[in-house]
RNA sequence: GUCUCCAUCGUCUAGUGGUUAGGACUCCAGAUUUUCAUUCUGGCAACGGGGGUUCAAUUCCCCCUGGAGAUGCCA
C-alpha cells in the first residue's frame, strides 16, 4: 500500500487539509504500507516558499512523518523523487506531448477574454451547457501544431496556447470509491476538455496528480469529497495513458457555520482559526488536535473518543468513516484540550510553554514577562492546569503571582450581607493570621511539601473564620480579592504560599494593607 | 441552471428489519469545595417529509425537501 498527501503550497495548513494528511498517514501505519509527501506547487502564480515550510512543520509538529519526500529539504527520499512538481515538468510535458500525438488532446488558442465571455453568456442564457465550448477541438492538428510552435518560439507567456484533454464525447465513467461505493458519471456531464497544461507550460492539477500518482505507484488516493467531481475525469485520463487507476477513496468534507449567516461551507478563514499552526499559537496541544481531528468523519465504536497518535495507528479503519460532512466545533476542541492539559506533567507542560513562548511571545500581563514567568512556572502551574482550557491562558491568570492587583471593584471583596468596613476587619484578622504564620519556622522545597504545609495555613485560617463567626468563605473573599485582584481564582491558600515563596511575605501582607485602606476610603460607595 | 454526493439530539457520532435509539461536546440542576475550575450524579435534546416492501421500518426501495460540492489556464 502506498498513499500520499499531496498538498499544494498555496495558502497555510488547514484543518481540512490536516485530517486528510492524518487519514492517510494512519491508514498506511495500520496497513504497513508507505506515506508520502508530494508538494504540488504547479500553481506559479500563487505558490510560495514559506507555505511549503508550513506543510512541514504542520506536520512536524503533530508528529506525522513521510516515509517519503523531498529530499531536497531534509526527507527520506524514496525511488521515486523528486517530490516537488516544480522539478517534474518535463514530464509532465513529455506526457501531454503523447496524448497530443495520440489526439487524445488538443492544442486550444482560446483567450481568457474568450472563456470569460463565454462563460457570461452560458450564464444568462441559463445554458444546459455550461464550460468550454470545444471550439479549439476541431482544428485541424498539423495547423494547430505549427500555431502553437510559433507561439511557444515568440517565448511571450500567455500568449494564450493551452493543451486541452479531448473527453470522449459518448460512454460514461465508473469508479468505485471505497467509502461511496460505485460513481457512475456520464462522460458529457463531466467538466468539457479541461486544461491539461497552462499557457506557462505548466500542467494542471489533474494532469500532474494523475501522473505522479500513476509513477509514484500510489495504491490509495484518500482526499476530501470536494475532489469527487474531479474523479471521471481523472478515471479517463488514466484510461487515456492505459494506466490502471488507484483505489479511491473521498472522505466527508469538514464544514464550518459562518456566524453571520448561519450556512454551512467548507471550513475556512471566515470561521476562525483554520490554519494548523494558529491553534499551537494559540495555546493547543498536538494531542488534542489529533484527537478531535481523527473524529472529525470517523468514529471507532460507541463509546471510546480518546486516542493517542499511537493508538490511532493501531485502531484506523476505513471501514468507520462517514458518509456525511462534519461541521468543526471549537469548543469540542477546547474540552479535549483542557482534558490534554490536565493529563501533561508539570515539567512536560513547563517545557510546552517554553517552546511556545521562544516561537511567540505570548501576550503578557502588567510585569509578567516570559523570562521570570517559565522560571516560576513549577510552582504556578500545579495551581493553574485543572482550569485551563489553552495554555493562552496562562499569563493573564498568573499575574497575580508577579504584580500586585489593581483593586478596581471592590465590591468584589464584599461577601454577602457584609459591608465595607466588615470585610476591613475580616482582612485585618486575616493579617494577624498571615503574621503568626510567618513566625513559625517552616521550609518547604517541591509542591508536595508545600501541601503539607497547606494543612496547617487552612486550619489556622479556618480557627480565626470561626473566631470572628463567619464562614471560611468569607473570610477568604476579602482575602481571595486582596491577594488576586478577582473573585475567582485558582486555590487561595496554596497561592498565598506559592506567592509568599516568590515574592516574600511582605508582599502578602503589603496587598491586604493595601485592600483595607482602599475599602476604608471608599466605604461610604458600598 | 446542470451534474454528483449526503441526511440520527444544536454539534461530533454509535446503532439495528423488532432497542426504554447509546456515547461525547454544549446547556441546565445537584453533590464535593475557601471562589473559579476539576471531579461525580442527574436532566433537556434526534431518526427531515411522503409513498412503498414487510407481520414489523430509524434501518431496504422510490419520490420530495433540505444541505453540500463541482461546474477555472486554483488546487
Amino acid at each position: 500500500m502506498r498513499v500520499r498527501y499531496a498538498p499544494s503550497p498555496t495558502g497555510l495548513q488547514h484543518i481540512g487539509g490536516v485530517r486528510t494528511a492524518l487519514f492517510n498517514y494512519l491508514f498506511a501505519r495500520r496497513s504497513g504500507g508507505r506515506f508520502i509527501l508530494r508538494v504540488e506547487d504547479t500553481d506559479r502564480a500563487r505558490s510560495e516558499d514559506h507555505y511549503i515550510q508550513d506543510i512541514y512543520q504542520s506536520l512536524a509538529w503533530l508528529g506525522i512523518e513521510p516515509d517519503e519526500g523531498p529530499a531536497e529539504h531534509g526527507f527520506s527520499g524514496g525511488d521515486y523523487g523528486p517530490y516537488i512538481q516544480s522539478r517534474r515538468v518535463e514530464l509532465y510535458r513529455k506526457y501531454t506531448q503523447q496524448l497530443l500525438d495520440e489526439g487524445k488532446a488538443y492544442y486550444c488558442f482560446c483567450s481568457t477574454e474568450r472563456m470569460e465571455q463565454l462563460r457570461k453568456k452560458q450564464e444568462e442564457e441559463k445554458s444546459a451547457l455550461q464550460g468550454y465550448d470545444r471550439h479549439c477541438r476541431s482544428l485541424p492538428p498539423e495547423e494547430a501544431r505549427r500555431e502553437a510552435e510559433r507561439r511557444y518560439a515568440a517565448g511571450v507567456e500567455g500568449q494564450g496556447c493551452t493543451v486541452r484533454f479531448a473527453i470522449p464525447l459518448e460512454g460514461s465513467a465508473t469508479f468505485h470509491d471505497l467509502l461511496l461505493g460505485d460513481i457512475e458519471w456520464a462522460n458529457g456531464d463531466i467538466n468539457p476538455d479541461p486544461v491539461i497544461l497552462k499557457a506557462d507550460r505548466f500542467p494542471t492539477y489533474h494532469l500532474a496528480n494523475v501522473i505522479d500518482d500513476h509513477l509514484m505507484n500510489i495504491t490509495h488516493v484518500l482526499r476530501a469529497q470536494e475532489w469527487l467531481s474531479s474523479g471521471p475525469l481523472h478515471i479517463q485520463l488514466y484510461r487515456a495513458f492505459g494506466w490502471e487507476a488507484p483505489q479511491f477513496c473521498h472522505l466527508p468534507m469538514v464544514m464550518g457555520r459562518d456566524p453571520a449567516t448561519d450556512k454551512l461551507s467548507k471550513l475556512s478563514k471566515r470561521h476562525g482559526a483554520t490554519s494548523l499552526l494558529e491553534f499551537r499559537k494559540g495555546g493547543y496541544l498536538r494531542e488534542a488536535l489529533i484527537n478531535y481531528i481523527a473524529l472529525l468523519g470517523w468514529a471507532f465504536d460507541e463509546s471510546r473518543e480518546t486516542f493517542t497518535l499511537a493508538e490511532l495507528e493501531g485502531c484506523f479503519d476505513l471501514a468507520k468513516l462517514s458518509r456525511s460532512p462534519a461541521t468543526f466545533d471549537y469548543r469540542k476542541l477546547e474540552w479535549f484540550n483542557g482534558r490534554y492539559i490536565r493529563q501533561y506533567s508539570v515539567p512536560q507542560l513547563r517545557k510546552e510553554l517554553e517552546n511556545l513562548w521562544q516561537e511567540h511571545s505570548p501576550e503578557m500581563h502588567g510585569a509578567v514577562s516570559v523570562e521570570n514567568l517559565t522560571e516560576r512556572l513549577d510552582w504556578i502551574l500545579p495551581l493553574l492546569q485543572e482550569r485551563l482550557k489553552s495554555l493562552r491562558e496562562i499569563p493573564a491568570l498568573a499575574a497575580y503571582f508577579f504584580v500586585a492587583p489593581v483593586y478596581e471593584e471592590p465590591e468584589l471583596a464584599l461577601p454577602k450581607k457584609h459591608t465595607a468596613a466588615q470585610a476591613a476587619a475580616l482582612l485585618r484578622k486575616s493579617r494577624s493570621v498571615l503574621e503568626q504564620l510567618h513566625s513559625r519556622d517552616w521550609v518547604w522545597e517541591t509542591f508536595d511539601e508545600l501541601l503539607a504545609v497547606k494543612q496547617d495555613w487552612e486550619a489556622s485560617f479556618r480557627a480565626a473564620a470561626a473566631d470572628e463567626g463567619v464562614k471560611m468563605g468569607s473570610l477568604m473573599q476579602p482575602l481571595r480579592y486582596a491577594i488576586t485582584g478577582s473573585n475567582t481564582s485558582p486555590p487561595l491558600i496554596e497561592s498565598m504560599i506559592v506567592l509568599e515563596r516568590l515574592a516574600g511575605g511582605e508582599e502578602l501582607l503589603g496587598r491586604l494593607d493595601s485592600l483595607a485602606m482602599c475599602l476604608e476610603t471608599g466605604a461610604e460607595d458600598l
